[in-house]
DNA sequence: TATGAATGAGCCTTCATTCAT
DNA sequence: GATGAATGAAGGCTCATTCAT
């Protein structure tokens, strides 16, 4: 069937852009963006020079897509089983998170805290996401800029911590580090009443603190 | 004493220092570091190119320098006079980071939250110094690795807020924002004692929940 | 005999050559040489990349192709009835030039006065019968230097007055124009008759005076 | 004196771009313009790639370059001494025209009549200056259409003839090329007045036909 | 000290062409 | 015949840095 024949070929272009995509995830995760050479992409991958641009059209364009797939990962790790009460449901989410992170020091130390060089909206967008969903965990309104305020703080404190628990030398161990996130949390919900005190914080804070 | 009393000969040339390092920090400021030229500096300081690298040595020196120069201001914003009460000393020197950067919109945008591209460590150093006063002001000892942690964190968290305040179409005022970092600040001591059990820090947020 | 009855799939194959090479016309009339590019035309012939150089062996094979198919149509212009007095011969071939170069805009203003840019020796040989059928429509002898001067003199300035005559914002009435072109090949002839005076071109002359 | 210092550098720095110019100058004569490298400019001159760049910003920069300066020595080479009579100004002209011709063969055979790829405003508006000079040593009006016409199309034919002339085996005397340029120069203008019959060119013809 | 011309290594990108399917 | 993924050579341009003056 001359109609299998495109397919296979389809499927060996998907892998050979795979393998480009991959190469180029752990060089960009390595170095800074200028630092990395699209030649040394190409020669990681095995392929030839042009094949990059043939598949991602510009250096810049294959950098947004290895963000976007890290970005699509680590968005994949929150736990919102509305079964489990939220303590758990976010320190569960944490621990994925720094479990994650672990695997991927590249990405940890590379990408978090450090904005992306060529400013990329499409990882603002994700990352813009992920504090969505955790402000829909704690059930509080992103749409108020209060709550969002302490999503964004929250979350750079956390990578933060995150960063320093994974370069330090003697790391403390991961339950240490999910309560110290759930405690910081608490601290940017705080301040969150704080600017807008209508917003009542109590419930979710109570609920946090049971594990 | 022909050493102290420089000719106009040195004079003019500290001027035209001053004038390359202003320039330098202006561009630095707003653009990314790969994205301002040597000769772009030396065309906004009325300079010519050479005169760059004959006083800084090279593009990265250059920037150090004025990384240097912006650790130095923001080191003598905080305000450690032991006479006035821990909230209060704390408040005051939010509040003036606050207006420090509120009066220098790019240092806050562009150096904050985003790690110079080319690895400083005079820089670093200025930011640990940044925090070990901080620590001194609390009366907790640095050298504690989760007391290092929470200062990180918590600065971090602080910087994040004080980006979110400036490029919000609708700000805070200063004291809410203040009190906010103050809980924040509460929230990594909370963090802290998780991490080091044995840490006292209840004094502390006693003292700092007194405005 | 199946060499004449060519099968479905040969009568396809005719059937996308011509798409490319109207696609190919298209372009090459619509920019210069080097800023087509043969991914274009396959995209706008809405076939496969490689096709272009099955059919064609490379770009400036195609090229070629094109240039050859202008010439041709433009050749077959040429009004040479015997029967039609000189005068009025020359006006109508002149009209009927006019005519398909306001049908073809594109070919007018970039091939006319513009070598294609790669030498192009079929096409110059294409240029040259134009210029012996009209020597021949005089009763002039192509053979002699000074007739073939004049006559490469002439088409030369026809091509210009073509030109802009066809991007005027007020263009001058037809014929108009294809009596101004009759003046110009009176001129021409004189100056052949300049470098030729054994040369009699009186009487052709007298013949085109005559409308 | 230091005043005179700089100005050595500026001459030496002046004579270094004259050789790039002159390089490209040659290159560009004898090659199409996507043929020359800047590299290929740049070894010519014998000086570093990136001094191209330097001294004409880019590739075009330079061409533009090239051009305005052929350009200028062209138009200087007009002769409107209203002493002398018109059909002498003319041809001493036409002469002087062809002896510049033929001494920059290059120049002759590869711009007169191709127009130079990247369009060129600057090199159109040099070419319309030395129509308009024509015009006005005819004493012709050069803002009436039908005498610009004429201008642009006794010019073309004018470039073709001196083409042809170079390139012949058995050229002609210059003497018979530019009585020739004259023939072709009242055709020329018989065209204008078909066009715009007020034209009263026929005192010009005359002045044109003595020698 | 100051100038700015000169250097040259290096990089992203383009694109005609090939070839396995 | 048709496809389009893959190739790889080549070129324009940038820019930190040097150096003669």
């Amino acid at each position: 069937m001359p109609s299998t024949t495109p397919t296979r070929r389809q499927a060996a272009a998907a892998q050979t852009r795979e393998k480009v995509l991959a190469a180029a995830r752990e060089l960009f995760m390595a170095s800074a963006y200028e630092d990395v050479k699209a030649a040394d992409i190409a020669r990681a991958a095995g392929v030839a020079h042009g094949l990059v641009f043939h598949h991602f059209g510009s250096k810049q364009g294959l950098y947004q897509e290895v963000l976007c797939q890290i970005g699509r990962e680590v968005l994949a790790l929150h736990c919102d089983d509305p079964e489990i009460p939220l303590g758990r449901r976010i320190r569960r989410s944490h621990a994925a998170h720094l479990a994650y992170l672990a695997d991927h020091r590249d990405v940890a130390l590379h990408l978090v805290l450090r904005p992306p060089a060529p400013e990329s909206e499409e990882f603002d967008d994700v990352r813009d996401q992920g504090h969505r969903e955790l402000c829909r965990n704690l059930g509080l309104d992103f749409e108020r800029p209060a709550v969002r305020l302490a999503a964004r703080l929250y979350a750079t404190a956390a990578d933060q911590l995150a960063r320093d628990h994974l370069t330090s030398a003697d790391p403390l161990d991961t339950d240490t580090v999910v309560e110290m996130l759930v405690a910081v949390l608490i601290g940017a919900l705080r301040a969150a009443r704080t600017a807008d005190p209508e917003l009542d914080v109590d419930p979710v804070i109570r609920a946090l603190e049971l594990p």
